[in-house]
DNA sequence: TAGGGTACTTACTTGAAAGTAAGCTTTGAG
DNA sequence: CTCAAAGCTTACTTTCAAGTAAGTACCCTA
């Protein structure tokens, strides 16, 4: 560890714990149906159009391995994987959910856009 | 406007917005710390000793221009400027608040960890 | 007249995230 | 024998946020 990380670590907002986690272009967006049910790959896609099948894996990926949800394979052909919310990403809820509000209340004309 | 980008808004997950506007780099950090008083751009940097000048200002102009955070100039010699959460910031604060918590106890070992 | 303090800006470079397009695997159906 | 379906992976390119380093403006003090 290099000088200077262990203060930053203290330092360090754990906000930015969240948004790392859920900072991927794709990713609020995913988890948000995910919530709703379980899904599979493909599903999403269509849910998503303009995500990417590389940006989708990905984030999915990333997503497994922060163990917010849990994917699953049925060895059938052809193949069938399903996604859902694991009960640590469920956890993260109450936490989306203040976030939604703050951003449907806040979400307004004037104020830089994020880009779409 | 493009085609898809309606539907894209009508899509897009309010969470992005918060995501948007606590994004940058120091963001979270500056936020919190205009939370406990208001700071000149001196302390800021004193503060957060990583954030570069350039970083600094850049993103005090976006906290800015979003409205959560307020700039007053003082016309002395040496120039003293003043930044602290506005009113529409503090509507960001329960936000936070629970943002922080998640991130403090769920910032363990095992899991990717933000680029410091 | 030279230097110092404060609060920046500008030009350039680096690196990570995202996008594009194509390929791979497996097996049953035509 | 070939194709389609599902769920990816790989190689390459583009975009954009962040970092580096230097410069600017102002007036005061020594």
């Amino acid at each position: 560890m290099e000088a200077g990380t262990k203060a930053a670590l203290e330092r360090k907002c754990p906000i930015e714990t969240v948004i790392h986690v859920l900072g991927g272009k794709w990713k609020p967006t995913i988890l948000w149906l995910l919530l709703d049910s379980t899904k599979r790959f493909s599903e999403l896609e269509k849910l998503i159009p303009e995500v990417t099948q590389k940006m989708l894996a990905q984030h999915l990926r990333e997503l497994e391995s922060d163990q917010l949800v849990t994917r699953t394979v049925y060895p059938s052909v052809p193949p069938k994987v399903e996604y859902s919310l694991s009960d640590y990403g469920k956890t993260l809820v109450p936490v989306m959910e203040i976030m939604c509000k703050w951003g449907e209340t806040h979400q307004r004309p004037g104020l830089r856009q994020p880009v779409l």
